[in-house]
RNA sequence: GUCCCCGUAGUUCAGUGGAUAGAACGGGAGUUUCCUAAACUCUAAACACAUGUUCGACUCAUGUCGGGGACACCA
């Protein structure tokens, strides 16, 4: 409920602290006040309560509430559209949504922490679509945001994809095709995913020669080193670009290999306050039994470090390196159980700070899941390029005036729109199944459906003639579905505070949805410009505006750009 | 074997103890001399099962069945 709606109808009704919520049908009031908690501190039963309130409550004259009903259990409130109208839309500008929750607190967030020398496909995206709305939720909640990467470039992974270079003939790539490449980053990802699967059905086979690099590798061995430092430079460009693309703004990058050594500090430190442990083989041990976490591995029998070794420095080093008040990282849900590891082990070491992880759900096709082995991972490139393929082509039939620089922009931002949206429909943590067919008919609860409301309004906006002064006569707004829009657009801030605190960007989703939807019924049963009379053009042009504005500031927190026509 | 997540219309999802469980796609029937038909209107269709807690359960608890994921040298 918007605040300043809920102090006014308590000052109204004369209580506290109430919680409302909506009647299942118009007719039935446009507020409800369920009764069972207010009833129990008079120990009547709620309905009753319900009855005597309204018969012994007199409304006052002239204010937003026109009628209070009693519905059984509930006081239903019906209020009056034009005073609604006129408290709600007068407040509402570009800081509309804002608040102050996280003012002077700094938060930094970790993604998409992609390794070089890998494919980066739809759910690397599904990563950097949460973050960024999480970044920009944050942001608009007054917090001051520090978006980092950290990426792992010395890994075995990095050592398959040499060797596979190297080894190219033997999965039916030619050296030219890689070196020649237009988008390296996307073919060293590919090579990457081939040269894995090879190995795997090659068991052991290679285990000797995979080896031999990794050692060539860690002693700078100049030929492998040359072959390392350049295909990084691929990776690494071709991330760059993609995270431009994407709109992620890092602050900083933080490779795995600036904290490894750090990390088998810890590690030893750990080892002296007997928190870790020597456990079978020799491998070094963090034993969480008691916690029903299992056994945490932290360094390998061979003294070479884990994943945890290294991420046990980079949690330290976040908040060493910048004041904040809180961590917060986005992997796969597959690594929930590694992540409470992580943070437990950290807590018995003494490191008291605010770490939260956040999973989403993998992205599986309709045919099961995404597997690089079945040969039907989706690169993020492929999608995209076919998305814009198939939205220019639409553009273009659409709009057979238009230049093709202006059908290729137009095209452009729809493209984002679509797959930004399509990703964030669903709760980040939900499994989430990617039609590719659903993905591109763009009906219904989708990218274009929104901006298509935007683009009427901006057109409406273009084609007003009249003289526009910001005197508007609210008394003229009598309509229902100006009271649905109005009450819908009341709902904002409390759907970006519902965002922040869930760490859910589908709420916004789902609300940019439902507005554009709420518009696009005032929209057919009301004109604007050939309304009665220039009053009424420009209130329902006014309130149009406003509603053009919230939708783009809510596109905008799920990094969405809007188009003027499309 | 242990732990975690999930089972809601044909399909993909909403619904954080309250009124008659909502959308979208797909199915069926319609709407364009009028502000962009990438729109709108109408229609059929669902809480996996069982027990319990509660005035009240899709929501909480326990169990069963079904799906996914994680559990020591992979990241």
């Amino acid at each position: 409920m918007n605040k300043k709606l809920q102090t006014k109808i308590q000052e109204i009704l004369g209580l506290e602290n109430l919680m409302f919520s909506t009647p299942p049908k118009p007719e039935m009031g446009d507020i409800a006040l369920p009764c069972f908690e207010l009833s129990k501190e008079k120990k009547q039963n709620p309905a009753e309560f319900a009855k005597n309130f309204v018969e012994e409550f007199s409304l006052p004259a002239d204010t937003i509430i026109k009628e209070v009903k009693a519905f059984g259990p509930y006081i239903n409130l019906f209020l009056d559209t034009a005073k609604v109208s006129e408290m709600i839309l007068e407040d509402i500008n570009e800081d509309f949504g804002n608040n102050n929750i996280g003012q002077g607190k700094k938060v930094l967030i970790e993604y998409p922490s992609q390794n070089t020398h890998k494919e980066f496909h739809i759910g690397h995206m599904r990563n950097v679509c949460v973050g960024n709305t999480i970044v920009q939720v944050y942001r608009a909640s007054g917090y001051d945001m520090i978006p980092m990467n950290y990426v792992n470039d010395f890994g075995r992974h990095v050592v398959k994809c040499l060797w596979g270079i190297q080894n190219s003939f033997k999965f039916g790539v030619q050296s030219s095709e890689i070196f020649d490449a237009s988008n390296k980053q996307k073919v060293l990802g590919e090579i990457y995913a081939k040269a894995s699967n090879y190995l795997k059905d090659h068991d052991k086979e290679y285990n000797e020669e995979l080896d031999a690099i990794q050692y060539k590798l860690e002693n700078g061995e100049e030929e492998i080193t040359k072959l390392f430092e350049e295909t990084k430079k691929w990776s690494t460009a071709g991330f760059l670009d993609l995270m431009n693309e994407l709109k992620v703004e890092h602050d900083s990058i933080i490779y795995e290999s600036e904290v490894k050594a750090r990390g088998q500090e810890i590690v030893d430190e750990l080892l002296n306050k007997k928190i870790a442990e020597v456990g079978e083989g020799g491998a070094i041990i963090v034993d969480l039994n008691k916690y029903n976490l299992d056994v945490a591995l932290v360094r390998k029998s061979t003294g070479g470090g884990v994943y945890m070794t290294s991420d046990l420095a980079l949690s330290e080093e976040k908040f060493k390196k910048y004041d904040v008040v809180e961590s917060i990282n986005i992997t796969a849900t597959e690594q929930n159980f590694y992540f409470k590891q992580l943070f437990k082990v950290l807590e018995l070491f003494g490191f008291d700070k605010k770490m939260t992880h956040i999973g989403y759900g993998l992205v599986n096709l309709p045919s099961g899941k995404m597997s690089s082995r079945a040969g039907n991972v989706i690169l993020y490139e492929d999608l995209r390029d076919k998305v814009l393929d198939h939205l220019e082509k639409e553009t273009r039939a659409r709009h057979e005036d238009w230049s093709e620089k202006k059908v290729k922009e137009t095209a452009h931002v729809l493209t984002m729109a679509v797959l930004k949206f399509t990703m964030q429909k669903h709760e980040a943590e939900k499994v989430v199944t990617f039609d590719f067919d659903e993905a591109v008919s763009f009906d219904g609860f989708s990218a274009p459906y929104i901006l298509y409301t935007v683009a009427r309004i901006n057109s409406l906006e273009r084609k007003f003639t009249g003289k526009s002064n910001d005197e508007v006569n609210f008394s003229l707004f009598i309509e229902d579905e100006v009271k649905n829009l109005v009450l819908k657009i009341a709902e904002f801030p409390e759907i970006v505070e519902k965002a922040l605190q869930n760490y859910n960007s589908s709420v916004i989703a789902k609300y940019c949805f439902d507005l554009a939807k709420t518009y696009n019924d005032f929209y057919n049963k009301h004109s604007v410009l050939n309304a009665e009379n220039e009053e009424l053009v420009k209130a329902r042009l006014y309130l149009s505006t406003k509603v053009s504005q919230i939708l783009t500031k809510a596109l905008g927190l799920l990094t969405i750009d809007t188009v003027s026509e499309m």
